[in-house]
DNA sequence: CTTATTTTCATACCAAAGTATCATTTTTAA
DNA sequence: TTAAAAATGATACTTTGGTATGAAAATAAG
């Protein structure tokens, strides 16, 4: 049943196609017997036939036709973070002897968390993370979270 | 001349089904003449024209029909490397309706500066420089200085 | 020339950031 | 295992940052 309904369905061009011829073939016989198309000459009667049967092929062709897919590639320019091309300067690291923690809550400074937000974040008080911006200021040499989430960027500390 | 060439090119598949038409109702004609036309039956006869040109009319519609274009957006990543060539995002400035001199606190933001610094080197008060501060958070929909620097260099508002 | 926008500034207040100092607990490495 | 380094935490205090509100010049746009 279903699968009768799919045929039709997939076909309904081509079966329209062949009735319409048979019924042309049809009309045509009746034509004949009637002695009518006798009054036309041969050429205008092939010419009708002609013409008709060049707009059933045009009709069957643009329902037939699968769609021409022109691919359209637009080039959308993704601006690529840091990341991809960030190489971490870890000699640096070694050099202002900068600890893992210390990295860390300057990353998550440089993501623009608040020393509540970082103390929350990796589970530690807000007097733990004032010590470590502390220390971190010292080492970096500088006075604000701004100025060193600047200074880290620029010397790769950071992404 | 080139209007001419044009015009065979645009209508170059209209000329050959012209022509392919002429050619054939010759060909039958010269059937006719040669009486042999009459060894078949005028069904055949006419079924052999309507399959030409149905074949005609489909050579023909998917010749002249516009290819049904189904754009396809294919995103390509083009990697830009922020801090060497850096692009002003000014489409974004003017969507934020981000002022220059928003704009410029902002750079200076970034760079580390405090208010008291940024007021000092564009010669306003703390207080002008507080109020661009606080339309620029509003604009930028973020909370403090950093995460506006965050967001100011992901969206390359800022280098 | 008038209207809209931008830029400017002030005051008061609260929240967040930063400083200083001290102290305890882990980790790490000699 | 023991000293050094790193991580954690508290308290008290100062400075800076951010909010809210209101308003006056300066500049741009029509």
């Amino acid at each position: 049943m279903t699968k009768l309904k799919f045929f039709l369905q997939i076909h309904k061009a081509i079966i329209i196609y062949g009735i319409s011829l048979a019924l042309l073939l049809l009309i045509l016989k009746w034509l004949e017997l009637r002695f009518i198309i006798f009054d036309y000459s041969l050429e205008i009667y092939i010419g009708a036939i002609a013409f008709i049967f060049t707009g059933l092929g045009i009709w069957l062709a643009l329902k037939l036709s699968k769609p021409k897919i022109k691919t359209l590639v637009v080039e959308k320019e993704v601006f690529v973070p840091r990341s991809e091309n960030f190489i971490l300067n870890t000699s640096l690291i070694a050099e202002l002897e900068l600890s893992k923690r210390e990295l860390e809550i300057l990353n998550l400074m440089a993501l623009g968390l608040s020393n509540d937000e970082i103390a929350a974040k990796i589970f530690v008080s807000l007097s733990t993370v004032k010590t470590h911006n502390q220390n971190l200021f010292v080492k970096l040499d500088v006075k604000r979270r701004t100025q060193a989430i600047e200074k880290a960027k620029r010397l790769n500390l950071i992404p």
